[in-house]
DNA sequence: TAGATTGTTAATCGATTAACAATC
DNA sequence: TAGATTGTTAATCGATTAACAATC
């Protein structure tokens, strides 16, 4: 199915996509052309269909794509059924939404522990889970193996939170802290959410828009 | 200072070096070259240089970058002092996070109001604000003129906040719902913030490196 | 069969990297 | 002046778009 490497452009690419035919196949929509798909998303057909094809042929000539097939297959690609274990660092504002807010089910994960060093959160509740203090981590670890983490930790306490986890076996990091992962371990997977950067990405663009208007 | 339009790749670099010459002018450093900040950051120094100059020149040959000055100049290009005034609307669980969450302040907004459809949490304190319904929207743009707004809100209800938020003004959205506001409102300035995508694509990556260890 | 649309190759465009002259 | 490092031009690389033959 796979050929070779694929690009991290179209990677990022793959999880918009897969919403995008999830809510067509919950339209009852049964087949799509690369050109319908591009009008309805915003992009070219001819990228879409250069997309698609790094994972092989999902379509059929004259024909176009089947939705369904199609969704199920990008899901497939993105490992949405995976549920691979996963505990989650922190278990402050931000932390707490996260594991509220998030379907880790249906993105491949499954949250199965949250901790927090800071023992007046030990014990609360979030959803299913019970915040356990940082004390229990080690053991926890070695007798549940969870393969990610989520890092809802303030900058200074990141760096040696990641080591540890680290030298725990984990391997992908959902990373919401502003501590650079990626430097300090450069074999593990990692993603980083840096909100301030959002953030800051759309004051460029309100500031740029004020200018031409001026 | 500008020279033409300057390339979305350089802008989303802007607040990671923002970020990282914040922390260096915090411990001290005076001066970088290019090729030590290349260094410290996973980048090259070509790429540094370019992206830079794309508003100018900031160094001195021979010398490298001052560091408090080469910070200062990005946050302005950023507009990190503008205070645009900003609402949020949706104060579930993510709403309540990101505003407790978020130095607004620091990034060039300042949050001057939440909203939420839902009765039970008007009232609610958030920091220094109270939850308004959605009733006092209207009159509440109308004199307090917000320029951007945050949108904690589901999908379904997304389509008709943004036409209305559109209609009274407002020019720059932090989009955390899947609605695909673009689509909608070219004229916008929307940074999307699809926390689900990001951890889709962790995902792939976790089952990429399973894949490759088996 | 004729029409439609893919899969794929080729052309274009943009972004990154390399090289080096300018200059502090 | 000599050494260092920028600003900028040129070369390379990668990603997107266009074109079209293959085929359903």
């Amino acid at each position: 199915m796979s050929k070779g490497t694929v690009s991290r452009s179209v990677i990022r690419r793959l999880p918009r996509y897969y919403r995008f035919l999830g809510e067509l196949e919950k339209q009852g929509l049964i087949r799509i052309s690369s050109r319908e798909l591009s009008e309805r998303m915003g992009l070219t057909a001819s990228q879409i269909r250069q997309d698609f094809n790094c994972f092989g042929g999902f379509g059929q000539q004259g024909y176009g794509y089947n939705v369904k097939e199609l969704h199920e297959k990008i899901g497939e690609i993105l490992g949405v059924n995976m549920a691979s274990p996963t505990i989650m660092i922190g278990a402050g504002n931000l932390g707490k939404a996260i594991a509220a807010h998030i379907d880790f089910n249906k993105r491949g994960f499954k949250l199965i522990g949250i901790f927090d060093s800071n023992p007046e959160l030990e014990g609360m509740q979030i959803g299913s889970l019970e915040v356990k203090g940082t004390a229990e981590l080690e053991q926890f670890c070695k007798s549940s193996k969870p393969e990610a983490a989520v890092l809802c930790i303030p900058k200074p306490a990141a760096a040696e939170v990641a080591n540890l986890l680290v030298s725990y076996g984990i391997s992908a990091f959902w990373n919401f802290s502003h501590y650079d992962l990626k430097l300090a371990h450069a074999n593990a997977v990692v993603e980083n959410v840096h909100l301030g950067d959002s953030l800051m990405t759309l004051s460029y663009g309100l500031k740029k828009l004020e200018d031409e208007n001026k």
